[in-house]
DNA sequence: CCACATCTGTAGTGAACACTACATATCTGG
DNA sequence: CCAGATATGTAGTGTTCACTACAGATGTGG
């Protein structure tokens, strides 16, 4: 039997298009004829592939967390905790404002508060965003056993407030700040992480 | 000439049940059906004392942020800067986790991201949160001034920073994360002011 | 080249939305 | 008690939304 006709449209490069048009206007905001305009097709085309603008939604998510994750990994990499921190905020304060990207981060743009139908939206990208404290978590655990952070200190504590942090600035960025003002948040908040950390001598 | 029918409702009471509204599932969310039933009354009511939907939200921030100011005032009113931050957060966290209210923070509740046709209220939450920042920057200005805070600190960078964590729970308290949960963030966030603090002995 | 399967574009579907026309009700000033 | 003014409840308005029926196009296996 016949295997149909082809797919016409790249899934990965209209993803990347939705996750645009997410980022920018939120879940509730986007709609269909906006996403299918920026991806290039048609709505038949966008159902028959995401089963709905739900689907669409985690699709994008996945792709957004699957490239988050690979910088991530190198945040985690640095040495010592404050280095993770000051990576990781640092970071953040770049990404956010790089004008090839919405403001802001699609974790937190996608949607805080949804109307009624979507209520598991904000649900879905608080997920997300709990994995990434997980991850840092689990890298101040470690810091905290190769006596980079104090013995008094709390990782998982730790973690919450970087990635508090993280959203602040996000949502900083999406209404205005520039550059500099979230390198400025980003520099106060790395001192907190400093004064967990064992001293140096 | 004489003065009209006069009104069958209380206007605070209403924008009290508005608010509520607008808090727990956004601006683009909430829905007159819904804000008309929670207020009492029918739809041409409401527009003839607010005009639209986006003037019933203005009126509801106006609401929220006079009653926020007056808990601002004894914030700023705290000895030191450090206890400003602890005060202002460690309030944050009791008063966006008290089950009288919607979780977190109606200045962020209330729309991230907006779709076309809201694009100003996004804006209009922005320049309220922009209130408090200004009110904190003042504060820290006069703490630096006392030599509360050292020479090298920068009020501005300290306000915008207790900013972003304060928005960053809110985000927290509102997908669902406990009081406790958020006194952990504040309690690291304190240290970073702390940190710009001038040493006390 | 044919049966079948899947995709694509056109053109809608019903539902939900913000908002309002209108008749009626309730007040004040004279 | 009447005239003017404003509020209220009913019952809509047009628009926009997410989503889809359907017919034609384009592929594969036999």
């Amino acid at each position: 039997m016949g295997m149909g006709r082809p797919r016409e449209f790249d899934a990965e490069t209209a993803l990347d298009q939705a996750m645009e048009v997410f980022w920018r206007h939120g879940y509730e905001g986007a709609t269909i004829a906006q996403l299918t305009e920026a991806m290039g097709i048609n709505p038949p085309s966008l159902y028959a592939c995401f089963g709905n603008k739900e689907g669409l939604l985690k699709a994008a998510l996945d792709r957004y967390t699957k490239l988050r994750g690979v910088w991530m990994d190198e945040v985690v990499a640095a040495p010592t905790a404050r280095d993770v921190a000051e990576r990781m905020l640092m970071g953040i304060a770049e990404k956010q404002t790089d004008p090839a990207n919405p403001p802001g981060c699609l974790l937190v743009q996608g949607g805080i508060a949804c109307g009624s139908g979507s209520e598991n939206v904000p649900f879905e990208l608080a997920a997300r965003r709990a994995e990434n404290e997980d991850q840092l978590r689990e890298r101040f655990v470690r810091a905290k056993a190769e006596g980079d952070l104090k013995p008094s200190s709390d990782p998982a504590a730790l973690a919450r407030y970087v990635s508090a942090v993280s959203v602040g600035m996000g949502v900083m960025a999406s209404s205005g700040s520039d550059r500099e003002a979230l390198r400025q948040v980003a520099s106060v908040a790395v001192q907190a992480v400093e004064a967990q950390s064992s001293d140096r001598r």
